[in-house]
DNA sequence: TAAAGCATGTAAGAGGTTACATGATTGG
DNA sequence: CCAATCATGTAACCTCTTACATGCTTTA
């Protein structure tokens, strides 16, 4: 169950106050989306609406805007504490874009099952550069941007995590 | 047209040798793809093959052996040399992983193109981090990541530029 | 008044996922 | 002999992309 990353922004902007399709476009270009198509956007809000996650209010003029329901808050915390160890970046980022809506022991377990998957790929990473003896200049290379990219992620988690565990305010 | 990476990936295993389709995933896995799924793999080659960029040869028993033609060579080199400035860092590994099979003028074009594209991202992360005065902690932390990430790859790039400029050999 | 931006949507098609189905071969 | 691995595939489903369609409002 790989999580829709769109959904789980779309909920989170939605969280914070209502908005309609256009709005939330602009919204998650500033959370760093690159220009979502209508042709996911809308799509995406019919499903979360049918899911009964969010709900149209009375239209004015044009504009559809959607608000959060009680079942979505719900499954916006549900879907932003599960990390799946294979998220690429971008989709960790989304989810950490979201991270202080979650109460403070979440967050925790959230940076630290991260901390794990970063942790399990650099192993991976380091032994796949140990075992290459004879590889293209190119692709040692980018298994050494894997292992340095890795071990900075791992060390900027664990600044956010003393920082957490150091209980400091927004 | 963004292109499918594992087209790519695809051509460029096959312009090595022939494989079979469970080769050709495990050869995928070194190049750093997490299992490629049955359902993306056997209907990627049959599309390759429907464009002529590849072709089986005669089954040795239950394995269906392909090997890349003359088109597919030509669209390989094609689709290396055509960097699209918004692909992911996952794809241009994909692309870095082949590099060595361009011809090194080529070779220095797409170091480049991937080098303006990050630039210009940093550009606009710094961008908006600076307009971003009173963002929660997770999104200023992210955009710093990113900042930083970015720094790293074009120092990074310029390593491999100077390194193709001054003519190394494998 | 024309262009740019606001606003919502649909249709076709590409490409991916998971799950299912089949069967041979190899190793403990 | 049973499990794992080799090997190929299909079906249903999901989400995204691009392109098209419509029409209002603001600004140069």
């Amino acid at each position: 169950m790989p999580v829709a990353m769109l959904d789980l922004a779309v909920l989170g902007l939605l969280r914070e106050h209502p908005r309609h399709g256009y709005e939330l476009r602009r919204a998650l270009a500033e959370l760093g989306y690159r220009r979502v198509s209508f042709g996911a956007l809308y799509p995406a809000l019919r499903r979360l609406e049918r899911r009964g996650w969010i709900e149209a209010s009375p239209e004015t003029g044009r504009r559809r805007t959607y608000g959060l329901t009680a079942a979505g808050a719900e499954a916006f915390v549900e879907l932003l504490s599960q990390v799946d160890p294979e998220e690429s970046d971008r989709a960790f980022q989304t989810r950490l874009a979201f991270l202080g809506r979650l109460e403070p022991s979440r967050r925790i377990a959230v940076l630290e099952a991260r901390r794990r998957a970063l942790a399990e790929r650099l192993r991976r990473v380091r032994d796949t550069l140990r075992r290459a003896r004879s590889v293209d200049r190119y692709r040692r290379a980018s298994m050494e941007r894997n292992v340095r990219t890795a071990e900075a992620d791992i060390a900027w988690l664990d600044q956010l995590i003393a920082a957490e565990r150091a209980g400091a305010g927004t």
